[in-house]
DNA sequence: CGACTTGTTGATGTACATCAAGGTACGTGG
DNA sequence: CCACGTACCTTGATGTACATCAACAAGTCG
């Protein structure tokens, strides 16, 4: 019956802070370069670093949180949970994402977010984002554009649980794992370190543990896909993406903070 | 299975444009008010009017709409479909909401939007975006704001279908519709129109028709909800939040172009 | 010309048989 | 110990079939 908390010791902490000149993801073609005033302004702009174990709670619903993140590094997912412990995966967070705009805009956090392997995050303050609004429309309509693409995931998301089959369902969201990866240089033939437990990938696509087991079981047999201790693989995209019922749509790449 | 496309002859017409500054919203509590400069501009922004009736396709997945609305009148939904048919509807549109901002921001539009009741719309280019976020910071936080929530009842919606049970999600569904409805003043002594077609229930919720109709006869059975011809009563709301396993969110009301 | 009958169509209601997915139990392996 | 693998039985949801009901158009008759 779904999954249960683990209380992980999940210690949070502020790290010394990285100039954002030096910053990774400057050199990464998929997000697009920032003037100079951009840069200096997230600069001032940023408050810090935080460094957040596997298994740590990020954000938590109901919260109010004063602060904003965007992803250095590693992985998280949002969810959100029923009164009796039923839990919903929404989406997963990686690096070049944002976390915490929805509860910045509208208040109150509905929905929790946890890290899945250890992540490096920047922080910011929430009552900022009106000055970015005012004083740099540029990074504004990134973040409404990054914005416009959890949505578009969400869509697709929701496409998936309401209307794809187990094995579908499945060969979609390895598929859309497996891209968005690949979009981040993670991706090394073929080949990708996969953090994921089949517990969270069953709350992901709204099936139970044992049914997702055995449709994971049934692409591994037919050779879609190979999956061992923590390494993830994929022998045959187009197959897996007849499978998922999949229409290819291109999303360009468009940057963020 | 699913649900099958009705070609109504579908005249989607461009009316006398009114102006903003007799705008209907503009009275409406639920709404912030403009300052002089944004009504100004916004004005300038308008394009036209657009009159779409029951049934008009506003927009078609893997479409480059120049446009973007505002629905000034009406419902509608926004869905996706899987090559075979099946259909998922992702979430309904109301007065008030953006209809078009994903496909500006992302390119090509990755889901349609149809009306279900006649409509009335605001046309304006997607090309003044840009404008909008460079001149007026307030407007385009509000658009983010409108995306932030769009994504949270995504959210919420995507919890339903993942983990609730028909009767809970049905329960839900209603509720949620409910809501909107009545915070628009569209409710009247708990009764409101409801242009709804158990077929679209149906893909909303991710279950099939006939389930649907069985569900929703439990609903009418514990006297928690009364449907009869286009008519909805809800009457016992705190027993079908219970039902719905719902947990109350306030989310505060904020504004829109 | 108006009133009544008939046919059509789309939405709704209900009864089955079937099946995809769930739940429990009990393995193994790192 | 926790994640994964598999068997077995149960059940919630599906698909098909068919009946009902209201809305509407066409045709008929007084």
């Amino acid at each position: 019956m779904g999954f249960q908390k683990k209380l992980t010791g999940v210690s949070v902490q502020l790290s010394r802070q990285q100039p954002c000149e030096t910053c990774p993801f400057r050199s990464l073609k998929v997000f697009r370069d920032f003037t100079d005033k951009e840069l200096e302004f997230v600069s001032g702009f940023k408050n810090g670093e935080l460094i957040a174990e596997a298994g740590a709670t990020l954000l938590l619903e109901g919260a109010m949180s004063p602060h904003i993140f965007t992803v250095l590094s590693g992985w998280g997912f949002r969810y959100k949970v029923l009164p009796d412990g039923r839990r919903q995966v929404l989406n997963f967070v990686m690096p070049g994402d944002i976390v915490g705009l929805q509860g910045s805009m509208l208040g109150e956090m509905q929905h929790s977010v946890e890290a899945l392997s250890g992540m490096l995050l920047c922080v910011f303050e929430r009552s900022c984002l009106w000055e970015l609004f005012s004083k740099h429309p540029g990074l504004a309509f990134d973040v409404t554009w990054l914005s416009a693409r959890e949505e578009q995931i969400l869509d697709e998301h929701l496409l998936s649980v309401g209307r794809r089959t187990a094995l579908e369902r499945l060969a979609y969201l390895l598929l859309h794992i497996y891209t968005r990866a690949d979009a981040l240089g993670l991706v090394k033939a073929n080949r990708m370190a996969f953090p994921f437990t089949q517990q969270l990938l069953a709350d992901t696509l709204g099936l139970s543990l044992v049914h997702t087991n055995k449709t994971l079981r049934r692409l591994c047999e037919r050779k879609l896909v190979r999956w061992k201790g923590r390494q993830f693989e994929l022998l045959d995209q187009d197959a897996l993406a007849e499978v998922a019922a999949y229409e290819p749509t291109e999303t360009r790449l468009r940057p963020f903070i």
